[in-house]
DNA sequence: AAAAGAATAT
DNA sequence: GATATTCTTT
């Protein structure tokens, strides 16, 4: 069963959110240091404590150039860089004068990432990373460079990873003989083993082989763009927003349109996505060029608002409060 | 030394 | 309970 190399571009890019329901970006422009000291998290939504809202906003203004993009290039979105080495005093971001703020202290090193929300997308994306390395190639390292995910560190995959093991080895007990076939059992079932706690790992289908240990696994089929040649378009980025109690550091998809500004390319396999990769060796066929066309992720704004809640990553709007 | 994996902590 | 952090092993 090919599917079709032509479509799951396609298909892919259906399943990203246009820009309006992107959640906005909070505070382009203030460091997030000065941000948190000035206790303003997010200027669109001030004081509402207790608030969803997912509805189209105005789009965030314009930020300059930062030139803050991602730190490491390939790799390392960095656990603690883009928080805490925000060069807190030195600049902020361009910013204008950081000042010394308010109340002093020195808060920004130190600091505290978000905790990681693993959203249904954002797990998607896990899956069909483990996916296309295989199991035994799927370590920590390799599937956070695949997934690509701007602010997303070794460690929260490594966690993820830990947990979604433990998830498909109850999966290999349960589903033995029960799910007959069919490459994506969905794992929806309340049987024994598969708590309803596992929403978020239900929510995308497991590959057969991995449940299948022993069996390699011939599927490359996957509708995965590798690292290395990764349009622009579907970038994803770790940003912080801020809920209620908690904060989050939310991801959004970068959707630059399917009409780019000025180009016309039809096949986004050319896409270059830089991210000086010195490994990616999988054995699936990386087409990538390697040309050296620098990539951006200039998104990554971390707005980090003074509470004594619990930070919090998180992606788009999951519809949980 | 670095990264994976397991165990623990928050 | 979900993630993070620490500890141990590779």
């Amino acid at each position: 069963m090919r599917e079709e190399d032509s479509n799951w571009f396609a298909k892919w890019e259906e399943e990203l959110p246009p820009p309006e329901e992107l959640m906005p970006l909070s505070q382009s422009l203030i460091t997030p240091d000065l941000a948190r000291a000035f206790d303003m998290g997010n200027p669109n939504s001030p004081h509402h404590h207790h608030h969803h809202h997912h509805q189209p906003q105005p789009p965030p203004p314009p930020p300059p150039p930062a030139s803050q993009a991602q730190n490491t290039p390939s790799s390392q979105p960095n656990s603690s860089a883009e928080f805490d080495s925000s060069e807190l005093g030195g600049n902020g971001g361009g910013s204008g004068g950081t000042g010394a703020a308010s109340g002093g202290e020195e808060p920004a090193r130190t600091l505290k990432r978000p905790r990681l929300v693993w959203t249904p997308q954002l797990h998607k994306r896990f899956v069909d990373a483990v996916a296309h390395l295989g199991i035994k190639n799927a370590v920590p390292k390799t599937i956070m460079q695949l997934m690509s995910v701007d602010g997303l560190t070794r460690e929260n995959v490594a966690s993820h990873l830990q947990k979604y093991r433990l998830y498909l080895k109850r999966m290999q007990g349960i589903s033995n003989g029960g799910g007959g076939g069919g490459i994506n059992g969905n794992a929806s079932m309340s049987a024994a083993g598969a708590s309803d706690t596992d929403h978020l790992f239900a929510s995308s289908p497991v590959p057969a082989h991995f449940l299948h240990p022993g069996r390699p696994n011939s599927d490359h089929y996957l509708p995965f763009v590798p690292v290395t040649a990764m349009p622009p378009h579907h970038q994803m980025a770790a940003v912080v927003g801020h809920h209620p109690h908690h904060q989050q550091l939310q991801q959004q998809f970068r959707h630059f349109g399917t009409s780019p500004p000025n180009g016309q390319f039809e096949h986004p396999f050319l896409s270059r996505q830089s991210q000086p990769q010195p490994v990616q060796r999988m054995g699936t066929a990386l087409h990538n060029s390697t040309s050296g066309m620098p990539s951006y992720v200039e998104d990554v704004e971390s707005a980090t608002a003074a509470s004594n809640g619990r930070k919090v990553l998180t992606l788009f709007p999951t519809g949980d409060d």
